[in-house]
DNA sequence: AATGAATGAGAATTCATTCAT
DNA sequence: TATGAATGAATTCTCATTCAT
């Protein structure tokens, strides 16, 4: 699916303000006014405001599958090296794409119908197929344990992670961060959910008890 | 703050009508249509939409302080015990407290204003000098380790029982859990998800790198 | 069904609005703003316009049929006269309810879903079962000939009468009845179609040819 | 008034529509898409959807006088034979154009402004002309009875007609000619219609009473 | 204390039309 | 001549809230 630039623009202003206030909080005025763009443009770009929502989750869902595929096949990493590097490019997809994901935090909590149902069944799907094939190749050459409850481990990533960037204010204020620039800031929370989580992650998959 | 059994009423409908919905996806119409109250109770008890909101998390959030407090100053438990405590009574609490959890969860995202930030806020804040006390009890007795990153921890504890609880019918699908009662899945996710908060708890606080 | 006072006044202005402009012509606004009530009040009170339509139509669908059904039993009339007291019955009532005709005349036309259609078709069906009846009953005892096209005959009925008062100011006009005041004129157009109507059921139902 | 292709093209869509949904229940989107032409264009050729519907009017109301005229003078005809050929004329035309007429038995219920309604006048004029030139010559032949109400012979005429096509399907279910093809229920329809009206010209124009 | 009626503001959406190309 | 994009006005409907009783 190809998104024109005017509808790209909407997106990306509506993307910012469904994270700030929620779907149902926002209303295509604000979006229109902030987007620099006429009222009737939204209806007239995707047709309505839930297909507007719906274009938002497949254009901000394309873009994360092709680079760990080839990953995964990567005879010269260890399964921990390449559990790692999901860590990794999951905060990093988080992180950069923060707002999106503070709306599917929210979202996956509502019994949604249709499509964005649909296609954040086929995120969280797609996640835990990844997730799965990494820990039983580890469990196969024996570096993993066995009787890992995966789908548990995925909602500590995906719960922390969203929690943290959710929350992140908190975060900045408890540590005395607000000396730092916004850009230091996130770069050091970064790197510290990056070492939790794999900890987290080392420990679960590896540690005897 | 005492609320009458009518406003309890109107309460617990509301919360199983926000979560479902969210805050702003459900209407007064639809909570006084389902819990059998005239329309304009509503905001004649609560005064409005939002003050109703207010009232549901400090209702929500009165119960959770006490059995703790004195927990925290038992001699006859190690800094480890304690802390296993603490996870199964969060867990306790968010597991009957469902719907409301997932309410926290959404709303939390939210850029709030007024009392409902503010309460919000407040347990947030709670939870953590309740854990910090905890943790750092632990440290000076040498059971933990120093350098323990305590918002993260947090965020680990919330984030996962959040996540979990709001996807519960994908853990339950994935794990085919279909045939078994609702009683009994709740109470399987609810051991697994102990172990597993504990167990990576017990990794951050004392395992060496 | 039972309507307030309020929903009567909307439904009667409703009435002469639809009649003038046609339904998708009018505005609920029209509505509100000539019946002097609030905008809101019409969804209010009748859940949409829609509804509104039905709303009319079951209001003006419920007066016609008693005084007939009785008629039909007398003895003492024959079946000429009955069928005479038919057309002045239905005369009557078009002329008593212009608007609503206009209405019906105009809607029947479309191709209506739900219950308008399905009030339009009762009431055409009821009609035309009355009619039926009569001349049934008529051919039965000698007095009308067989072979009468019923649907046809209703059509002219119908047609005749709904065109007239449809184009009653063209009637007007052309008979040089300006001078004349409203009720005058209605009344000697009625006495007209009377005679007219019941020329043309005569001879349908007894000339031979 | 000449049309090109692509406006006769646009006016036989919107032909279609407007008997199927009303005037104010097409919108030239519906239009343009079923016409298979851009949005912009019918406002490009016609100036507005009014002007669209005026076009149609003046498009459609061409074709009538021309044969009519002519056949009037015919002295071969008896004046009740030259009613026959009107009546059947006048149908075929009804039939042949059963969405225009159903626009008109539309339209001419509605206190139109502007060209529409001045054409729907001119064409109930020209009618009214030809018929009355028709009566009176058959009056002073001593063919017809003296005092004859000619509108109420139009408005039986035009509203038996229009009604029959309007409620078609009505008239087919009633008469269980389901069975038939469309084509053969179409003409078997007028030849029925073009009986009835004759025999009631016929009753009006000639009976004694 | 409790409620049915009422209200004004705002929601999403659709409309006919126009503009720049 | 033809068109895709854009627009402002108007549409219906829903909302939280308030008022009179």
């Amino acid at each position: 699916m190809e998104y024109s630039d005017k509808q790209v623009q909407i997106m990306e202003i509506a993307e910012i303000l469904f994270a700030e206030k929620g779907f149902n909080g926002t209303s295509i005025r604000d979006i229109a006014e902030k987007a620099q763009v006429n009222l009737a443009m939204i209806s007239y770009y995707f047709g309505s405001k839930d297909k507007l929502l719906e274009a938002l989750f497949s254009y901000r869902g394309e873009h994360l599958k092709l680079k760990l595929e080839s990953m995964i096949e990567d005879k010269g990493l260890s399964s921990m090296e390449k559990i790692d590097v999901l860590i990794d490019h999951y905060i990093e997809k988080v992180m950069k794409q923060q707002c999106f994901s503070r709306i599917m935090a929210r979202e996956q909590v509502l019994n949604h119908t249709g499509i964005t149902a649909e296609l954040i069944y086929q995120m969280k799907k797609r996640n835990q197929e990844l997730i799965s094939r990494l820990i039983h190749g580890g469990q196969k050459k024996g570096e993993f344990k066995k009787n890992v409850d995966i789908p548990l481990l995925m909602a500590t990533l995906i719960g922390t992670a969203n929690n943290l960037v959710a929350t992140q204010h908190y975060y900045r204020e408890i540590n005395n961060f607000q000396s730092k620039t916004d850009e230091e800031f996130q770069k050091h929370m970064k790197k510290k959910l990056s070492q939790h989580l794999k900890k987290i992650f080392k420990a679960i998959l590896t540690n005897e008890e």
